[in-house]
DNA sequence: AATGAATGAGCCTTCATTCAT
DNA sequence: AATGAATGAAGGCTCATTCAT
């Protein structure tokens, strides 16, 4: 029996690969070759297992999304309260992991990728949608539907938009001032709407 | 007797043609050959007068910073009032021309060069201070200055955010709904701040 | 404990994949990556049975000549005149299995392949002058020695030239014609040396 | 103004650099590196000009089956009487330049090319079609329409089987041997109907 | 006996760029 | 001023083959 169960292995690898290759060149002009260079495999080896460079580029996207999905799950139940929610979900967005250079250089290049790419652009509605309706469900249970949407949204295109700030500033993390303008929004809106936090 | 003075001309056409074949791909990776051809022109043209692809890219940029920077300084001439002003800074980023799906395409494109590049990187971070400077500039006629900092970078992020939110729709203009969701966001922290308009 | 006597078992699959395969491909571009797929084995059997792609290729084809040469010769066995025996030849030559698409796709492949492989060359060559000499043979009974030898050559060239006539067509078997022909210049030939049938 | 009016020149060095490439190698696995180097160019320039390698090697085929066309055509038009065209006709099939080892291999190869191209099927057959009925009318001028058919149609089969037969033989031309096996074949199906030549 | 894992070599193709005219 | 001609460099991808298990 061969040596075997390599697999999810080698895709793992080459995905981790991936992302640090193209958070590195800011780019998504990355080689197949210089990310599995970054792996530590050959370059025909990643299209033995993803069938070519698109899919890996698919691929990565979606371990990226997932890892999100999951941050956003595992800050979302240990916040009790509503507002404790609205915090967590605006602090996910921003935390370490998320908000490095490379994971922001890397987003940016996706967005682009989208407008070529109709399964790219799924991908990334789908993420946007998820995040959305986990804010404003958090925030109807303050104030009115309406008023919760709009917030929602608000917050959502503020960070996406703090996000690009962040990829053009030459390093200089701020992941605190990010959060403190979003839950400045989202509080005033509140309070504007008559809920006291 | 050679034709003199074409030089500026063939510019213009090679960047026009540059912003429309950018913005139809949603990508820079567009080639100089089909630039040319878009501008009717051969692809050596384009090197004989840029001195290569980058420079004809960045030259581009300039140029379409400096019609929204004609655009922001027409739109301010005619507001009288700071609140007026304010509303004008932020139509003006969702007019036609620059909300339109190409030029927003061809901006997103522009904002991943900048992971590359120091000087596309430079060129961007001056627009974005100059809309900013001015949005504050306003906003300090009404509030204090640190309020009106700080509104004035939450306003930007969310217009920036939103122009990534339009790239993803398929179709379906809004700007009507974006000017609508940062107006509402700057009037709520005005008033907020207790500031009547 | 191993299996054994697997060997033969294993090789004559993969030669039947093999013929099955460059068959419906047309041609000898074919992976051994497909062949061991379609005997449902790994493409390192292949190579463990075979040592190589062109030695898989060339038992192909030895296999493809040694069944024809069945053929052969159980039509000559229930032949008893010398016509008949002609007849039994050229039939044998468009019975179903040998005029298949597949079939003639895979021989005309094998022709060319000839161009570069001497053994190729030399068995295919083999096949050539034991056709002819059997039907010199049976032409010797009927007239005289030079005659026949005319004949057979004739003969044989119009086979071949039937064959790859038949691989242009598209669809359309027709072997009831090609037999009629072949056999109305025997005859023909065989008429104006002096024989009557 | 630039150099110019190289296109058809470059575009004829690289066709016959294709002829002398596959005729050598016997095979239709060449690569256009290895024409473009016959041919004293850069690879690059062969996608230039044709766009592609299948598009070079289907000019490559249009251009001989053109030759072949005009051989047939001059050839016709010195023959007076109808049993001269059939002899001229059949000359031309094995011309010098038209039996050439190289010009043979590579006919070969264009018809295994046919199985995978429609295009070259048709191309094919428009040249076989041609060839049938020039044969076929100058043989309906000696006897009645059916002979003629069924005549020239044996006669196409035989030298298509030839080229085959030759393609085998390693080295001696018999050029001589081959007009004389079809000529012979013509010759006693118009004798057996009763023509005199 | 059999195979999953892995790769080196090679091919087609693209493209920015150079140059002579 | 402008361009056709030409190419070097590089990238994605394929595939026969090897090897440890």
């Amino acid at each position: 029996m061969p040596k075997v169960g390599m697999e999810p292995l080698r895709k793992r690898e080459l995905i981790d690969a991936a992302i640090r290759t193209i958070g590195q060149r800011g780019s998504l002009d990355v080689t197949v070759a210089e990310i599995a260079h970054e792996a530590g495999v050959s370059p025909a080896l990643a299209h033995h297992y993803f069938g070519g460079k698109e899919q890996l580029i698919l691929a990565t996207m979606r371990h990226l999304l997932k890892e999100l999905g999951h941050d956003l799950l595992a800050a979302l139940q240990t916040a009790t309260t509503p507002a404790a929610r609205i915090a967590a979900i605006i602090a996910v967005n921003f935390s370490a992991s998320q908000f490095a250079p490379q994971t922001v250089a890397a987003w940016l290049t996706f967005y682009v990728h989208a407008q070529k790419s109709e399964d790219t652009r799924r991908l990334l509605r789908v993420y946007a949608r998820r995040m959305h309706s986990n804010l404003a469900h958090a925030l109807q249970q303050l104030t009115k539907r309406d008023t919760a949407v709009q917030i929602a949204e608000g917050a959502g295109a503020m960070i996406d938009g703090l996000y690009i700030r962040h990829a053009l500033r030459n390093g200089a993390p701020e992941a605190a001032n990010a959060i403190a303008l979003v839950e400045d929004y989202v509080t005033t809106k509140l309070a504007a709407a008559g809920v006291s936090q």
